[in-house]
DNA sequence: GATGAACATACTACCCGGTATGTTGTCAAC
DNA sequence: GTTGACAACATACCGGGTAGTATGTTCATC
């Protein structure tokens, strides 16, 4: 089972290739992937195809990429707290709180891999593209598998209520997955008021899973 | 018993029209707006883009039409709920209720009014199709507010609590809305299952907005 | 000064929205 | 019962946009 190793390509070797995802994820979260054309991310970057394709050996790829690099994130964010000792409702609502920060600091990103979820879901890309995107998909799917073991637990430990584990789950992470579509930025913004919006989030499903708030 | 209208060459029009705007609606849901062509629709309708084309000017007012279908049959399911005397929270709770249902019973159409809230926020629609869009989520959005208004009251009556009203208002469509992304009907599945279903989101938005539960 | 990486330029093949035109059935009037 | 008119499509075609490719160009490194 070879999973993501984190880290596997040459650090230092492309900056190109990083703005090169940027730019991509900019324009995929700003028109969607079948609306964005390759000169549409080349023309924000102030570049042409040829930059790209010397890069990326398909759109699909390119897109792929975005939706793991977003994944990376995400994993990177929570590993210091997965493996925190203490009850399961604690550490769930740490994850919530790093999780919901990372749709709101990664935002292109995560709406690439909310996209290619979809994507997924609905079957509609050729055969082969596929492959490289369930394994997207099954490595995406472990993450949210990290949030249900845990209100599983905390469940098991009486210290949330609910009836069905998927669909308290999925309800769950919908919530904190949101801010992807109605946050935005304000000018002036502080961090303590992006944590504040982050936090009203986390409660609103914490509530929703009849947390006990100690 | 006779009941054919003089000069009425609605009625096979009109299931027609039906026919077209139920098949779109599918193909928009499972591929979504970009990737669906119009041959894709008439494929599925065993026909040929002619057909599409004689009822419908244009792929942009297909789509607009699903939209408006959609949030059609949203307000008429809310319709006979608004007018309720009693407790926002209560009116609330019930709206809430009849919404959720909606959004699995008319999944397809629901996609649709999604991703045309998503096309509209990202601005990507040619500058003449966007005032028809713009109408329909203004349609939208009044739509919104019946919810927000409900837990505006709900809160100036001691009945929920949160801190910002646009944004809990915002999770809280959100979570109702959610069933059309992972909701699918099983087989066998009875009323009573899918009243089960309604019953798990709408328990969980309103304990997100903390609401007291009478 | 040869080589290859990192692009830009030029071009092709294809798909898709839209249109123009052809075909069929119906129905009304003569 | 023939004809004309029109609705409801089907067929054929066109033009624009786009993914992908093939080829040129620059520049650094050795």
């Amino acid at each position: 089972m070879v999973l993501v190793e984190l880290g596997a390509s040459e650090p230092s070797a492309d900056n190109s290739r990083l703005d090169i995802l940027s730019a991509a994820a900019d324009c995929f979260m700003e028109r969607g992937y079948g609306a964005t054309s390759i000169d549409d991310v080349a023309r924000r970057l102030r570049a042409t195809k040829g930059r790209i394709y010397h890069h990326f050996p398909s759109k699909a790829d390119l897109f792929a990429q975005i939706f793991r690099t977003g994944m990376d994130l995400n994993y990177e964010a929570l590993a210091p707290i997965r493996s925190m000792p203490g009850k399961a409702i604690e550490r769930w609502t740490r994850l919530a709180r790093a999780h919901t920060m990372q749709m709101i600091k990664a935002k292109p990103f995560q709406r690439v891999v909310w996209e290619g979820v979809e994507m997924h879901l609905r079957g509609s890309t050729t055969p082969e593209q596929r492959n490289v995107l369930s394994e997207l998909i099954e490595y995406r799917t472990r993450y949210g598998d990290i949030f249900r073991n845990e209100i599983a637990q905390a469940r098991a430990d009486g210290d949330m209520q609910f009836e069905n584990l998927s669909i308290a789950n999925q309800i769950a992470l919908m919530t904190l997955n949101s801010p992807i579509f109605w946050y935005s930025r304000r000018p002036g913004e502080a961090d303590r008021d992006t944590e504040n919006i982050v936090e009203q989030v986390v409660g609103f499903a914490l509530r929703g899973l009849n947390g006990k708030t100690g």
